[in-house]
DNA sequence: TTGCGTGCAAAGGTTTTGCATGGCA
DNA sequence: TGCCATGCAAAACCTTTGCACGCAA
């Protein structure tokens, strides 16, 4: 049995109206401190963990520092069925549903024996914005 | 300047031996227990540093702990240029050079206007052997 | 001899855990 | 009323850093 709190429902809110983004557990409790009932350090830890166990959230390995970053997956049902870019620049995450892409994975397949797990995998590069921004 | 020792030396050779692998800084303090001249902790992890830097060894998230592995990258000076399969299952890592892959890079590139840098992506699946050990 | 590399211990961060309290169902 | 969730503090853990000493060049 689980229980609904205004602690879970923070941090999960918080996750998804900026899911363009990604966040350190630390910059998760941050960011909530001015609300009712803000979590502290260990309940996010707890809610955190919980929600990547559900699929709803997403970790990754942060840029330079050895910590992890947090960010909401859109598609926590199908993550399974299409690849992950995410810009090394803004962090944005891009869920790339292509049919182009499934022809990869049954080539790595048949060609390279060797079954991808897209869930797992993520494809790091850069977005069209950086890229524009890089070229001004 | 650059000194050889025989702790550097230790931990590369270990890597190298045992490429097939990846291990956690405490796990290679632990392997070299027994040399003489073992390196000690601060060392390995002062080593290991060096050695990502250089490309001779790459880093990955582990598994399932909140720490990192690492080993020993064959083809370092060309991991630009090609895709990294790990098998999430016995910790092979494949060097993936396949001219089918490039177009992979240019259709993401034109289709989902994002750059693909191969280098820091790693695509987790399983690999051939451990597929085979599944079915027995 | 010079100065980089090492080892030890301490410090810094992040994440986990224990325990009493609070709050959902 | 049960019992899950929370908060605080402490602990555990990984990694980095400071400093004196050792050793490669």
């Amino acid at each position: 049995m689980e229980y609904k709190t205004e602690q879970k429902n923070a941090v999960l809110c918080f996750l998804k109206q900026n899911c363009e983004h990604h966040f350190t557990a630390s910059q998760i409790v941050q960011a909530l401190k001015t609300n009712q009932n803000a979590p502290g350090k260990s309940s996010v830890y707890r809610i955190i963990s919980n929600l990547v166990k559900q699929g709803k959230v997403k970790r990754f390995e942060s840029n330079s520092e050895n910590s992890f970053v947090y960010q909401y997956a859109h598609l926590s049902d199908s993550c399974e069925n299409h690849y992950h870019l995410k810009c090394t620049d803004c962090g944005k995450l891009i869920h790339m549903e292509c049919e182009h892409l499934s022809d990869v994975c049954r080539h790595i397949a048949s060609e390279h024996g060797f079954v991808v797990g897209t869930g797992k995998s993520v494809i790091y590069g850069q977005c069209k914005e950086c890229l524009k921004e890089k070229q001004i």
